[in-house]
DNA sequence: TGGTTAATTAACCGATAGGTAAAATATGGA
DNA sequence: TCCATATTTTACCTATCGGTTAATTAACCA
């Protein structure tokens, strides 16, 4: 039933809400309820436990009871994986641009030269 | 009604299928069916105009009419904003590492100690 | 003109997402 | 022991998601 891994991560990053407490957790641990006040006038405490839920199963955070309260503390690997996957493809999306401004180049100043750098194969 | 930019970007990349669509157009531009071509057998063609329609909205690819066939090429800029966004945070949560590295090696070495940093106010 | 192919739209469906209010649970403290 | 606080669970609601089939639109071609 549960989606890879890559796609949890991306899904959970799809919420502003999550993305804003991820931003908070990022200066340091945090509880629930520190993390909730921002958004208190705008959405309930089962909201944000429920936001929490959906970002500790993509392993975006971890919490840990601590008295009455949770702290909770962002982990990074899942963005580190996001980034990764972005950036192992980045070269090919980065590089339509580049023969788009090949292109125009080569219709302004009629320089067809060969053998330039980031052409790839046809 | 509509979302965010970054969140409209994280959901669409938040779906395998579309993911694929991406990776294949990361290659060069495919018409329609010649991107549906490797899913023909788990979906029908609606089902992937709706997927190239999550990513259109997301600005991750653009569609040319050519004939009757329609082209399909990606849009790294949306990528970027993605990446740009992680990136921004990324020295935080690597942070969390390095201060956890810090602690434990901490615990390790001394175990007592009080007025360490990283223990928190009870 | 009519037929074929490419792609989309329309109408529908079940599952999931994101929210709520109210009740339940867990813990520390008087 | 009882209360207050923090957090979660339950039950519910509506909207959106991801898929379907059937019908529709668009362009080429003979």
């Amino acid at each position: 039933m549960d989606q890879d891994k890559l796609s949890l991560t991306f899904s959970a990053l799809g919420d502003p809400t999550r993305r804003a407490i991820l931003v908070r957790l990022s200066m340091g641990e945090a509880s629930v309820s520190e993390l909730a006040k921002p958004f208190m006038k705008e959405m309930s405490a089962p909201a944000i436990t429920k936001h929490l839920k959906v970002l500790e199963k993509a392993g975006l955070i971890t919490k840990s009871r601590e008295a009455q309260w949770r702290q909770c503390k962002i982990n990074g690997e899942p963005l580190r994986e996001v980034s990764d996957w972005i950036e192992h493809y980045r070269v090919f999306w980065e590089e339509s641009f580049d023969r788009l401004d090949e292109y125009l180049k080569t219709m302004t100043t009629k320089t067809t030269k060969k053998g330039k750098k980031n052409v790839r194969k046809k």
